[in-house]
RNA sequence: CGGGGCGUAGCGCAGUUUGGUAGCGCGCUUGGUUCGGGACCAAGAGGCCGCAGGUUCGAAUCCUGUCGCCCCGACCA
């Protein structure tokens, strides 16, 4: 290609709505543009590079024994009506009607259309384990589109569902699946990490994990181990500090009140004013939380100094209660109905009638502690966990964070932003049960075929390489997803012998298998230059007087930049091989 | 959905307080001089100032409405 006549408008500024790094240098870098709040158009060089994941990411599936297909968009109401999820899916969901009345979606997922096949054309045990997948644009009308193609309404994601006899086979699809991915994105060169993740909404029996490439512009939080392979999530992330660290003592007195207001005749109101106030930590005090979750009132207790993480209280609830409630923290107009006091002087004893109350096991390890008294201005101490109340559900509701011990070796935990590029998913029969994906085994008997489902964002593989490949000049692409692998700069094309060696080794570069493109564009050698450093071509031939008096060009590294000089008739030679070299590198 | 901010040339911005018929830098076109890290000179093209109403002799500027875009939040008492 000749840059001379590539689409590629790159610009000195960056448009004055991109926050990130790699919304800024892939808008600079003319990759991508704007057309709508969280929809993009792929420039020729973006969409390449696009291109070129996905490639990646086909062969993996593909030497997984993955088959590819490609569903529509468009998808009938009526199948996600069967699943229930028309109506759980929410705002959103893309909806429309066609002449006829009859609603449709632009498919945010593809479980159902995928299982609508398997249900009316697998028969047999012996088609499985069958792995479907497709590459395609999916839609979703998030609340809040935002980083360019970090979180856009229109994304590019491969998407591959596994179908199994049964939960022992599925797992080992999971596992292939697994490994697969460890492979892509070590193949599109990310340092990266796999993480143990909450399930969520799609709902499913098994594990999940998501694939999170370590980046300060990630939107997830996750920890992890130094020491093992342990990685969570912290919506999910648990920690192995022991639940029992105390002893049972006999002798706390009895618990009593105790006035706090503060000198101005204001009552306390956060903890740690409480603490300071009878002169103990945080740690020695019961925080005492009030969610809404549908519509019931739940206390929530966790030690003083932690804090508490949502969804692991939603799957406390849970379990307890056999389905997934929506958990929020309760206005302040319901903790005042339901406790006839303000947050800040609630606690756990004397709890009214129809609130639910869990506890964390921080909680319940509390030899005595601290709490409010559901009365204004009013604490209680020598509060015994068991002894003063009993809560109607002991479990782990607990924010995990850095510094946390590690759950499997005991170690302190890291905490990373992560950007989430991948999710493996077990499903189980939650929508094969439903929609009728049914097979017969030897014997002629029926059962649910077992899923999985298995999502790359694509668009947001790309994005989050630049996350981590870029520097003060541009992107700085590994060699496996760059948009070409090279690019050959005559410093001026009016310099005959110049460009006609720049326009030679442009061809036989093409001619040996190597992506080339020749910037042929009449402009100042350090225009070029920085154009080249912009969109991050990993390696740059400069064609130029100085070298080629002695017969050479020189040959540069983005990632480096050091400059060497090599004798014109070994440059096909040397690029090839460094080629194969920054491949295998990543 | 709540809060905040912004819509003026392809990009970045000024002009709005105090109404008087639109400007700067970059980019783009043409000509010339340049040519190893975003050159210089000259001459140009390009904007119903987001849109719709209103006030006024007159609106980018004031008022009302509307649309779009961005950020934060929707979690700790």
């Amino acid at each position: 290609m000749r840059v001379c006549k590539l689409l590629n408008p790159t610009l000195r500024e960056a448009p004055a709505e991109a926050e990130i790094v790699s919304h800024k240098l892939l808008y600079r870098a003319g990759l991508i543009r704007k057309v709508a709040s969280g929809m993009y158009t792929y420039l020729p060089l973006g969409w390449r590079v696009i291109k070129k994941i996905e490639q990646i990411v086909r062969e993996e599936m593909d030497g997984a024994g993955g088959q590819e297909l490609m569903m529509p968009i468009i998808q009938p109401a009526e199948i996600w009506q069967e699943t229930g999820r028309w109506d759980v899916y929410g705002p959103e969901m893309f909806r429309l009607q066609d002449r006829h009345g009859r609603f449709f979606c632009l498919g945010p997922t593809h479980e159902e259309i995928i299982t609508d096949l398997v249900r009316s054309e697998v028969r047999s045990y012996k088609a499985l384990p069958l792995l479907l997948y497709q590459m395609q644009n999916k839609y979703r009308d998030e609340r809040r589109p935002r980083f360019g193609l970090m979180r856009g309404r229109e994304f590019i994601m491969k998407d591959l569902y596994s179908f199994d006899r049964g939960q022992e086979e599925g797992a080992a699809s999971y596992r292939l699946m697994y490994k697969a991915y460890e492979r892509v994105f070590r193949r599109c060169g990310l340092s990266f990490r796999a993480v143990e993740a909450d399930p969520g909404a799609i709902g499913g029996t098994g594990g999940t994990h998501e694939f999170m490439v370590l980046a300060d512009a990630g939107e997830a939080a996750v920890v992890f181990c130094p020491a093992c392979e342990y990685g969570a999530n912290v919506e999910r992330a648990e920690c192995g500090e022991s639940a029992d660290c105390g002893e049972r003592v006999s002798g706390v007195p009895t618990c009593e009140e105790f006035v706090t207001v503060g000198t101005d005749g204001a009552a306390l109101k956060t903890l740690s004013e409480v603490a300071d106030f009878c002169g103990c930590s945080p740690g020695d005090m019961v925080k005492s939380l009030v969610y809404q979750a549908d519509d019931k009132g739940v206390l929530v207790l966790i030690r003083g100094d932690l804090d508490v993480n949502e969804v692991k209280l939603a799957n406390v609830l849970a379990d307890k209660w056999g389905r997934v409630p929506d958990v929020s923290l309760a206005a302040p107009e319901m903790v005042t109905k339901l406790f006839g006091c303000e947050a800040g002087s609630l606690g756990p004893v004397g709890v009214p009638q129809g609130v639910f109350v869990v506890a964390d096991p921080t909680v319940m390890a509390m030899v005595e502690a601290s709490c409010g008294a559901n009365r204004f201005g009013r604490h209680l101490r020598h509060v015994v966990p068991g002894r003063d109340f009993v809560p109607d559900v002991v479990g782990d509701v607990r924010l995990v964070g850095g510094g946390d011990l590690c759950p499997r070796c005991g170690m302190p935990l890291k905490e990373a932003r992560g950007i989430e590029v991948g999710q493996v998913f077990n499903l189980g029969v939650k929508y094969s049960e439903k929609l009728g994906a049914t097979y017969l085994d030897e014997q002629g008997k029926e059962h649910p075929c077992y899923m999985g489902c298995y999502g790359i964002g694509v668009s947001r593989t790309m994005a989050a390489a630049v996350e981590q490949n870029y520097d003060e000049n541009g992107i700085v692409w590994p060699m496996a997803i760059a948009p070409y692998q090279c690019v050959v700069v005559p410093v001026n094309i009016k310099d005959e012998a110049v460009y006609r060696v720049a326009e030679g080794l442009y061809q036989e570069l093409g001619e040996a298998g190597v992506e080339a493109v020749l910037d042929d564009r009449d402009e100042r050698p350090g225009v070029k230059f920085k154009d080249a450093d912009l969109v991050g071509y990993p390696l740059r031939i400069t064609v130029g007087q100085k070298a080629l008096v002695d017969g050479q060009v020189e040959l540069m590294e983005r990632r480096g930049g050091e400059m060497e000089r090599v004798e014109v008739g070994d440059v096909v030679d040397v690029v090839r091989e460094r080629i194969r070299v920054m491949m295998a590198a990543g």
